[in-house]
DNA sequence: CCCAGTCGGTACAGTGAGTGCAGTTAATAC
DNA sequence: GTATTAACTGCACTCACTGTACCGACTGGG
């Protein structure tokens, strides 16, 4: 089992590099599956063996990002400051904002359809953020709104300095910094006080 | 133009009721809008010139919600502790929970297509607290940064406390107003520090 | 080396959401 | 009364996505 592999992930990435770039040159809703498959010179039934949707090919290395940034997290239960360690891991990933990447949400935060892919990818990043929250407090009832809640809270904050810095050109990850360590504090103990 | 405007209002309405119920007793994937325009009594094209999408027929009053949150918010500039009163309008609007809302709300949290669809109308909030918020503290890309930041993290707490409440039969509005308080303090002073 | 099973890709037919357009009919404006 | 507007209809069309049967090339075991 090495050829067919090497094959597998050779026409994925050929059908996510062609999806990409005619999103960028003809834009998203000009674009057809039908092209795509032919630019990477398969079937249109091939695509959908390789993504669940046209915006998926937008988002091709979401499924390893997650898994990357999951490792990376950890255990929870290990953490003394589980936000500040949280707020370490999201901008870690986000240092790897290359030109192409800010171009790409530049695109993303043009076109619905892949803005809505974005947030549906974010959920996956939420769970994994829940899950590390709860390690530390625990799964009654408030714990895990507390952890989805604030889960969600950093999501947002990280999205909207991320379009600002593909419009403005601000520095995302300073920005997102600021902003988390003040809303959160470091070390950030809140939930523990009344969890105890 | 009387007459007229009541005929579609109840077509609209219609549409919607028929919607939502055939959502809920067969599922979403099931329905499809042939059945809904069938069941409200008017053809399928019709369903489109009242909704842009199927799913959007489960939010049907949406607009007028969005709208008269923007006037509860009212102006950013005069508020002394802007964040505060943001809060008290969120839990304002979440106060008409009805039981109806709160099955609407377990429905929702399930059918992928609705979650992505709420996930939409949440951007209509986000850009009216954005721009509350800037009516306070100005157009600067820092300042907008921040308020879109601290817009997304709000809902994402309330999100996260409303599909719990859903789902747990918790408070939502107690929880998410204790969470918000820890996140900001109240008065919350933040982004005027910085921004002098 | 061959045989059986696996798996990536294909062909084809189908469903259903959403759109553009050219009507029809009834309310409304003048 | 006539002209206009606008809600609704019918129809044809595009396109995303799916189920299914199939081919043909790799692969692993005897």
């Amino acid at each position: 089992m090495r050829q067919r592999d090497a094959q597998r992930l050779e026409t994925r990435a050929a059908l996510a590099e062609h999806a990409i770039r005619l999103f960028s040159e003809h834009g998203y809703d000009e674009t057809t599956v039908e092209e795509i498959a032919a630019a990477a010179g398969v079937s249109p039934r091939t695509f959908f063996l390789h993504f669940p949707s046209k915006a998926a090919a937008a988002f091709p290395d979401h499924a390893e990002r997650v898994e990357r940034f999951r490792d990376r997290l950890g255990d929870g239960a290990r953490q003394r400051d589980p936000i500040g360690h949280l707020c370490d891991c999201l901008l870690e990933r986000e240092s790897e904002s290359s030109p192409s990447r800010r171009a790409r949400y530049r695109l993303l935060s043009k076109v619905p359809a892949l803005r809505d892919e974005d947030a549906r990818t974010d959920r996956d990043y939420e769970e994994a953020i829940a899950h590390f929250l709860q390690q530390k407090w625990g799964t009654s009832v408030e714990a895990r709104v507390r952890s989805n809640a604030i889960a969600n809270a950093v999501l947002g904050v990280l999205r909207a300095t991320l379009i600002a810095a593909s419009e403005d050109g601000i520095d995302a990850r300073r920005t997102a910094l600021e902003i988390l360590h003040r809303m959160f504090g470091s070390p950030f103990d809140f939930p523990l006080q009344s969890m105890q």
